[in-house]
DNA sequence: AAAATTGAGGACCTAGAGATCCAGAAAGTG
DNA sequence: CACTTTCTGGATCTCTAGGTCCTCAATTTT
């Protein structure tokens, strides 16, 4: 209750690690290292982000995925609208069928501006703002908390004497 | 997202329907047809509402359910709090598992307030609020919502030449 | 005491979210 | 071209909320 699903709070995360860690294409497993997301799941959703034209996705040899426009203009509400379609189609909070602004349940006129209050808020909130705030870097597998100084993207491919 | 569960609301629900109908025994049936919630799953949370002290049921003829203490003095958080579990232990909003004050994700300093916030409201509001502001009454079949005006609780027992 | 009524409470079903796994396709490397 | 890497995308598993069903036990009526 009174939260995102899960799904958009790993979408948010792996958004936010993509932010951070600059214009090259970065491997999902990397994306998983840095956040709380099990790697099975983040391919899924990194999926989905594609899908819907939040990232970019490149096969094979030095592949990944990358941000396809600046985390400066995506919105939380904008991933957890992709990712969460209870956001789109609220829910009566007490579970009438037919409750609207016309024909209201007994407390939708204290839920309903709540409601928007909480949404315009995440609309104002961008990725980028989640990343600042401090979080993990990919490759640094800090479980994504605000520990320490921010690690950055694992480098870890740099050691396959590519170039 | 950003809501109580359907049980929560379903159980808010049923607690209204017995405020407004007085002292008497109301059958689970009863306030199944007043209210939008499936009578075999009304049952079941109605049976919680008796194990959490909310309510009190008799069994056999003339049985039935009421409420322990005046609606006035039920809030809608004690409501949720014996039915939804999340609302006890919040979920990270990013779905960090070690997020906390002290250890705060990137959405924590945002989020936390809000939800208290939405708690208190819900703490201050009551049962008998929610009655007021129109629903149905048990036995009156208007699906819950603020239509016409106010049923009373279904009377069919009186047919049945009982007294 | 027998019959009728009604909640108690456990077994069970279903759908969706979260999560895993794997064969296959695309892309770069040598 | 063969090989490796890495995403693709569908099959599948598990867990929980929501929901149904059925038998048993308690209580009142007659």
């Amino acid at each position: 209750m009174l939260s995102l699903s899960q799904t958009t709070g790993y979408a948010i995360q792996a958004l936010g690690c993509l932010a951070r860690c600059g214009e090259e294409w970065h491997l999902a497993k990397d994306i998983a290292d840095c956040s709380d997301v099990p790697l099975p799941y983040l391919q899924k959703i990194l999926h989905t982000l594609r899908v819907v034209g939040l990232v970019e996705a490149k096969r094979g040899y030095r592949g990944g995925f990358k941000l396809v426009k600046p985390a400066e203009e995506i919105s939380l509400l904008e991933v957890a609208q992709c990712l969460d379609p209870e956001i789109r189609e609220p829910r009566c909070l007490l579970g009438f069928r037919a409750c609207s602004d016309e024909s209201a349940c007994s407390m939708h006129h204290f839920w309903e501006p709540e409601r928007r209050r909480l949404l315009a808020e995440l609309g104002r909130m961008t990725v980028a703002e989640v990343v600042d705030s401090g979080a993990t870097m990919i490759g640094h597998g800090e479980s994504g908390l605000a520990r320490e100084n921010q690690p950055r993207i694992a480098e870890g491919r740099t050691e396959r004497a590519h170039t």
